[in-house]
DNA sequence: GTCTATATCTTGATAGAC
DNA sequence: GTCTATCAAGATATAGAC
């Protein structure tokens, strides 16, 4: 939270003298991820990212002054980027689920982008990551949301009272994550779209909420 | 495969010698785990590890003469650890499911081997990182058992003809895995052996294997 | 088997000129 | 905004003594 503020509070400052400036920190976002995306975070040196550029190390750290402000400006930006997840709050059940499918099927091509994040999520869980704090707010933010959806469809009755809203939301997190390792690993061999589809549509059945 | 061999002849050439040397080399392979849960194998400093268990950076060498051998070896101990999982080779779907479970049940207590796998498994997935070929093989081995597993209940006729045995084996590698992630991350607050028991009920009820 | 000392490499970051 | 030059720290690995 504090680190979004600051960080827009910068682009506009930058934006007002410059415009080539913003590019060249795009320019400099966009390849930074392609290289967490291969080695992740730690692993990544920032000398290459430059020279992916064309700058010299100094040249980059001129507009990120350390590894750790370019991670974050990445964490920012995707913040930014979530829009589309953030419409399908306040959704209903069916609705939220078969969005959930669609952003699978749009992130199947941008598998750059999923592995940076998928690579970096799993990193944050060693110690002392500077992403750790993000990745946790992220998760938790976003079984909330799920588990607050599952219990609006008992409340008016759609599903079964029976069911744990915020078991079923760890579950379908647990599922996602899964399955975008698994597709990772081996990108053309394995359908996850289709994965997701089939768990989802099968969820939904055995909510009796198909048909 | 290779290396496995490989480690055993290593193994067995100095057990023949020394009885304390082979204490000496589990002291550090246990110690290299635990390193490794928390940095990840290539943030982890093997100085640390040396230190430790008591020892000077080129007298743990002298046991893993490089850094890969050390992670290598963690590895194929694994393997051999791996003997529960083997046993229900071969069990039908509803043994094998709630045999997961058991081992989910027992790996909660073990956190920091979980998270050292965990780690290396995610961290498997980078560029040119030396337990690719091992966790992609551990992978596809496990997804093939699985789906073995689904099919013959199938041909048997306990479950349903519709059924697609490799999705359904992917599903479960991926629920496993994501749900191991969410327990890492907060591992007092979420449940993760009562996850994969919802997830396991639901999954056997809708193939018709439930009372 | 274990140590001290050292070589070598890589990395993130700074100083200061242009 | 960008560069050259440089620094300081940390890592793996080796040499050689005990």
């Amino acid at each position: 939270m504090a680190e979004l503020s600051e960080q827009k509070a910068g682009e506009e400052k930058r934006g007002r003298r410059s415009r080539k400036g913003e590019t060249r920190r795009a320019e400099i976002l966009t390849a930074a991820m392609r290289r967490f995306a291969e080695d992740g975070y730690q692993n990544a040196a920032i000398a290459d990212i430059a020279r992916d550029v064309g700058l010299s190390l100094p040249g980059l750290l001129h507009h990120f002054p350390t590894k750790v402000d370019l991670l974050l400006a990445i964490l920012a930006k995707r913040d930014l980027d979530s829009a589309d997840f953030i419409g399908l709050h306040g959704s209903d059940l069916r609705r939220l689920l078969k969005g959930m499918v669609a952003i699978f099927r749009r992130n199947a091509d941008m598998i750059e982008v999923v592995r940076a994040f998928a690579i970096l999520n799993a990193e944050s869980l060693m110690k002392d990551h500077p992403a750790k704090a993000w990745f946790l707010d992220r998760a938790t933010e976003m079984q909330d949301n799920f588990a607050s959806t599952f219990e609006r469809a008992v409340a008016e009755g759609s599903i079964d009272s029976g069911i744990d809203g915020k078991a079923l939301a760890a579950e379908l997190i647990a599922v996602m994550d899964g399955l975008q390792m698994l597709w990772l690993r081996d990108p053309d061999r394995f359908d996850m779209v289709g994965g997701l589809e089939a768990y989802v549509g099968r969820l939904l059945a055995s909510l009796g909420l198909e048909g």
